[in-house]
DNA sequence: AAACAGATGTCTACCTTTTGTCAACGTTTT
DNA sequence: AAAACGTTGACAAAAGGTAGACATCTGTTT
């Protein structure tokens, strides 16, 4: 069972997006969770009382008040939820959900949920693979979905496509529930005002737009404003989104090799219009493109854990005085 | 029984998309719902309820008045609002705002819907993007929201597009937003068991999948089961899935015109590889196609609100039979 | 055509309940 | 010592509720 209590409030507030006032006041008045506590007082949490509190938070943010909805068993909040069936305004862990949570025992948890996802894909069980998606998203919140889960997920099919594993029709089965589920995910993403933006999307000839939605949603959880454009994106139009919105970088995935001359042609246009705006590149093909990529200047995301380094570097280095002055 | 009453005020304005006002003066002067009372005077509804309103506010926007309307029962509300028909068929396509309707409310708002979407779009705001087409699906339900403003929306983007009026990343933009939408509606697909099943894709070479899209929403309405695979399916993968599903049916969305001669070995290919499955092609750039669809028995579809008719055809044809036997 | 009455959605004023946030202050952990 | 956590009480904003006024419509009567 998950009873081990053995989290302590800062993880809860972010694997919740709740603040610890709410936390407790919750608790205090309404009883929505039983925490143990720690010889000295400090309280401590289980993994499904996280996963309640979690509950809780989707419900409230779906319009129910805390104190009707709190009494009511984990079960009952879940068909709650999911009774609000017009388009999920989802999850939503409003505030800032804050870099990465501690390295523990979840990266088993994230190998099993990939397999099982691989395992749905296989059976083009579409209906299975949301709900795995759904699921990894509570038990390790949404950094580690995206990172532990949906990258490695879209590496694997990628690499047994090409060795002819997986069908194609597998393939564009799986890409076109995780594009969907990614877009929930991506919904109104209000960051505070003056938050740096981030325009994802992918250059022309470059049809493969989960990338660059990872791309997008990680700089979302790290506090930025994002602007996620699509797939196959003309190296002018890139341009232009990017300085009407006055982007503090642009990021690009890359995922097909081959037509190179063209990638380069428009990889050299973007930087040239963006003289002054960092350019994030990654993607399964980006590894081949790393000589052109240095050459103009660009960041290689070799990673998508490791974007929210870069993206940090950005702000605070003098990218960041234009937006400090909003503050 | 849905009798339980628990849901808030809340709730209901955002499930209703009627204003907390207007609810409460429907219950003081026409009793249109009576919720019960949590013992601090608030009030509490039930499932029904909301459902109840839903539909009052979906049968005055179609011009009934709420006093006459609002002793009927649940399933008068309901024929009366199927009753009214949406202007099937008919021009109605794009542009033009069809001087014809009589005051038809519906016809109306569907018009400011679209138009109030293409100015989100037109200013880049996927936030408002997103949330008009939450609305136009509160106001005139699923189906209406496909044929009269999605598929409305699409074609004056594509126009605007080729006209030059609209910048390419606007249109990439909305493409993004209507897809992730379209998705979400996608996923909570309940489908019955012995229900036939829709192929949905786009042949090798087409991108675009909106349209695609669109023909698997529309058949999961019309009471089918779908399978939705993503844009730029090669013949063989269209063919194999519909086999493996035991489809009923291909559905196939062509946008782009030009490389005719691979779509055409394509569409050939699947005829040939399917002699035995219907196979419906719609899309912009089908009509360029018209002979070709004709040339191997395909079917076309001029509009997206002629599918159903299609769709029901096929059910009662011969290709029924393999499914009654499930039933 | 003008006047009138009924229907209907919206708004204001004002009161109660619910809920998130904060300050103040003590304790534990780092 | 600084950061993180705990408790308590206070408070303000949000969400509800009632009552009644009001501006538009719509259809009917004068």
């Amino acid at each position: 069972m998950l009873k081990e209590k053995n989290y302590t409030m800062k993880v809860v507030t972010q694997r919740t997006g709740l603040t610890q006032h709410t936390i407790r006041v919750w608790e205090k008045r309404y009883n929505a969770v039983t925490p143990e506590r720690t010889h000295t007082n400090r309280r401590l949490y289980s993994e499904d009382d996280i996963e309640r509190l979690l509950l809780l938070h989707r419900a409230t943010t779906q319009g129910h008040s805390i104190g009707r909805i709190a009494p009511l068993s984990d079960d009952k909040l879940r068909t709650l939820i999911s009774e609000h069936s017009p388009p999920p305004a989802l999850a939503q862990t409003s505030g800032v959900p804050s870099l990465l949570t501690p390295l523990d025992s979840t990266a088993e948890s994230a190998e099993s949920s990939v397999q099982r996802c691989l395992d749905a894909i296989a059976s083009m069980d579409s209906n299975t693979l949301t709900r795995e998606l759904m699921d990894a998203e509570i038990a390790m919140g949404r950094n580690r979905l995206l990172t532990s889960v949906i990258d490695p997920i879209m590496n694997r099919v990628g690499e047994m496509w090409s060795e002819g594993t997986l069908r194609v029709a597998d393939e564009h089965l799986a890409t076109s529930v995780i594009r969907t589920f990614l877009g929930t995910l991506h919904s109104n993403n209000r960051a505070p005002q003056g938050a740096p933006v981030l325009v994802a999307t992918t250059p022309a000839g470059q049809w493969h737009e989960i990338g660059a939605l990872l791309a997008s949603l990680t700089a979302q959880s790290a506090g930025w404003n994002t602007l996620y454009m699509g797939p196959n994106l003309p190296a002018e139009e890139i341009a232009g989104a990017a300085i009407a919105h006055s982007a503090s970088a642009v990021a690009l995935s890359i995922i097909y090799p081959g037509n190179d001359s063209l990638l380069s042609t428009e990889l050299f246009k973007i930087q040239r219009a963006l003289p002054a705006i960092p350019l994030l590149i990654g993607g399964r093909a980006a590894a081949h493109y790393k000589s052109t990529i240095n050459e103009m200047g660009a960041l290689y995301i070799e990673q998508l854990a490791l974007m929210p380094e870069l993206l940090s570097k950005i702000t605070s280095s003098s990218f960041f005085l234009r937006q400090k002055v909003d503050n």
